[in-house]
DNA sequence: CTCCCGCTTC
DNA sequence: GAAGCGGGAG
């Protein structure tokens, strides 16, 4: 019983990865944050891909990066000016929070950025998402991205009714970490957030090409 | 677990 | 109206 659940599981599991993997092989989007290792830089997507469609952060996020290149660049500006120049993404308070997530990281460690989940969760402006995020961009850990996006296609496939507290739920943390499984952590949580905004779309999805539909809870019920 | 945030896009 | 590579506060 519990034999057949569990490979009926990573069966799944199993599919999802390699359809999700093969479909970001072509369809994959390229942003910069993507191809850097350097930790400063994620940390700086992060902040801005807050709330915020990550076509709206391209606009403005090389040449932030450009004017401020370091962790110090930003705490000589102060917030007033982070502020202003990051007025085209909404939400004033991230000027702010930037600054202190700054001067937090100059004053507690030395301006290194923390290598490890705990440290990088206790920031200002960071929470489970953007610690994962540096971890496995930064760090290369396998830590899983859960957000709206990822969290829609396994409810979706798992028939699991999403709720507001589903991207910080064991639940799904535990099924995705079964997705990830031994792959390519980077690779794959980018073809899946692409994925979920691409194909899985929270309105009208395109099912008739969803590599996932066979096993879909949701498109079984939507027949 | 629930609610809010702020602007842009859909 | 609702939602976005969420986080913090209640």
């Amino acid at each position: 019983m519990m034999e057949i659940n569990k490979k009926e599981e990573s069966d799944i599991s199993f599919r999802i990865r390699n359809i999700i993997l093969a479909w970001g092989e072509k369809n994959m989007r390229n942003f910069p944050w993507r191809h850097t290792g350097d930790p400063y830089k994620i940390l700086i997507a992060e902040i801005m891909l807050h709330r915020t469609r990550a076509e709206q952060v391209n606009r403005i996020y090389d040449s932030f990066i450009m004017k401020y290149p370091d962790i110090y660049a930003i705490v000589d500006a102060g917030p007033h000016a982070l502020k202003n120049d990051l007025k085209s993404l909404g939400l004033s308070y991230r000027g702010d929070m930037l600054y202190r997530l700054a001067a937090q990281i100059i004053e507690k460690y030395d301006g290194n950025i923390p290598d490890n989940i705990n440290d990088l969760a206790s920031l200002p402006g960071i929470g489970d998402y953007a610690a994962s995020a540096v971890m496995c961009s930064a760090y290369k850990s396998p830590a899983p991205f859960l957000d709206t996006n990822t969290v829609r296609i396994i409810s979706r496939v798992y028939g699991i009714k999403p709720t507001d507290s589903s991207r910080r739920s064991k639940e799904f943390k535990m099924i995705m970490n079964s997705i990830i499984d031994s792959s390519d952590t980077r690779k794959l949580m980018f073809s899946m957030l692409d994925f979920a905004a691409i194909v899985c779309t929270h309105h009208t999805p395109e099912c008739s090409v969803c590599g996932l539909n066979r096993d879909c809870i949701f498109h079984k019920e939507m027949k």
